[in-house]
DNA sequence: AACGCGTATACTGTATGCAGCATTCAGTTG
DNA sequence: CAACTGAATGCTGCATACAGTATACGCGTT
């Protein structure tokens, strides 16, 4: 903390980021982020028992607000807990991920028609944004960090609804499904139609379109399956 | 538990209930239904906060379990949690009410199609069941019981569809509007509107008219709406 | 050699203790 | 009298300790 403020203590006009609430984090929340991100990388491998002392130790956390965060993984159902047994990594057969899917779908086109007749046009545009940036990370082919884009725009792309239920109900879909998808999309062909399948949704999002939008997300849908049946 | 069994002890065929796992929940796990259930007989009031001690004394459950009880709780959306200020019940404004009852009319009208498809005879005459018992509490105005029949038609609707996704969607969105519906029917008129309704899906459902059971899903949650808004 | 049983070990479930932050109230100052 | 400051209290967040259950291993028996 310097005392060398470079705008005057009174302003309370735009000072950047340091005057808005701090991020405070408490080990639970943050456990619950990484268990997910290890879930993903396949460090916690899909029907395998987690221990709680040894993963604790491995994030440097006491039992206690990792079993918190098992419980809350649970709830979103990314884990299932066994009584006297602990907390296992769910595994998803073909047709849970089918089923999946099929609901992801039907929240998707119910948002694109939202979407479409309540989102300002600078929301939109940041979904623009977003879709270049991923565009950028397409042409060098890094591909975790078109990834992250992806997953940020379907996130994006729901909130323009801008209904909180939907977009906590699709949420809690696609964290089961982040890993599925993550080992999904490999082959070169498979990437660019999916780019291609992209381009179509923010193109009528822009043009608020609701229905060919929300045709164009069940066809994604409907490919995405195509893409990842194949690694089930 | 007395020595009489009517059946020899040798036979494992068909034993009741005897044979099939122990129901072993797990304190946490019980502690969650009680809190759910504390939420909506309003013992616990939206937007107050939750005392863990004087919470815990009252269940007769030490800190942990109940932690991790608001932990899963806080997952599901009922529950918000404030760092260093600990847990408080949600308050839903009516834009969030309003909001989940248009995804609960996605969720159930995609349901209905899949139901009228995919369920057996069997299990569409077990609905049928469920809903002559509603019928009958309604007779003798027996509202708890016909609000509990209620919600377990709802339960065993998503369930015909055979979509374990769906089903958790619409579970988690409808355990937060629990308290506002048992609130909301209270009208006389209001209660009769509300069974003739299902009355028709019951039909449609058993006719295998998925396009009419979708139609009468929406409507039944736009009139659940009008029942509701005014308790907001 | 294979199977069953009993004990030992390890892990989960719950309780309790301690540290740090939030809230409240009293005292002080303008 | 109002507003602000600071200490005291209460509550949350996390760690540790203890109890109960599952699992694994070794021993004995057939």
């Amino acid at each position: 903390m310097t005392m060398e403020t470079s705008v005057p203590d009174v302003s309370p006009a735009t000072p950047a980021d340091s005057a808005l609430p701090i991020a405070r984090r408490s080990l639970h929340d943050e456990v619950v982020t990484r268990i997910r991100d290890m879930i993903i990388e396949g460090v916690l491998a899909p029907g395998s028992r987690v221990n709680e002392t040894h993963l604790g130790q491995t994030l440097g956390v006491s039992r206690t607000p990792l079993r918190e965060a098992l419980k809350f993984l649970a709830s979103e159902g990314l884990i299932e807990l066994v009584t006297a047994r602990g907390a296992i990594v769910k595994k998803f057969s073909a047709k849970d991920v089918r089923d999946m899917l099929d609901v992801l779908a039907v929240l998707e086109a119910f948002a694109a028609r939202l979407a479409c007749r309540k989102a300002s046009d600078e929301a939109i545009a940041d979904v623009r944004a977003i879709h270049d940036r991923m565009v950028e990370r397409y042409a060098v082919r890094d591909r975790l960090e078109y990834f992250k884009l992806n997953q940020q725009i379907h996130t994006a792309f729901l909130q323009l609804s801008g209904n909180a239920a939907l977009e906590s109900a699709h949420t809690s879909i696609q964290s089961r499904l982040k890993r599925i998808r993550y080992i999904g999309n490999q082959g070169p062909q498979q990437w660019a139609d999916a780019l291609a399948e992209h381009e179509d949704m923010i193109k009528f999002l822009e043009a608020r379109d609701g229905a060919r939008l929300a045709r164009v997300v069940n066809q994604h849908m409907e490919h995405t399956w195509e893409r990842v049946r194949l690694t089930l």
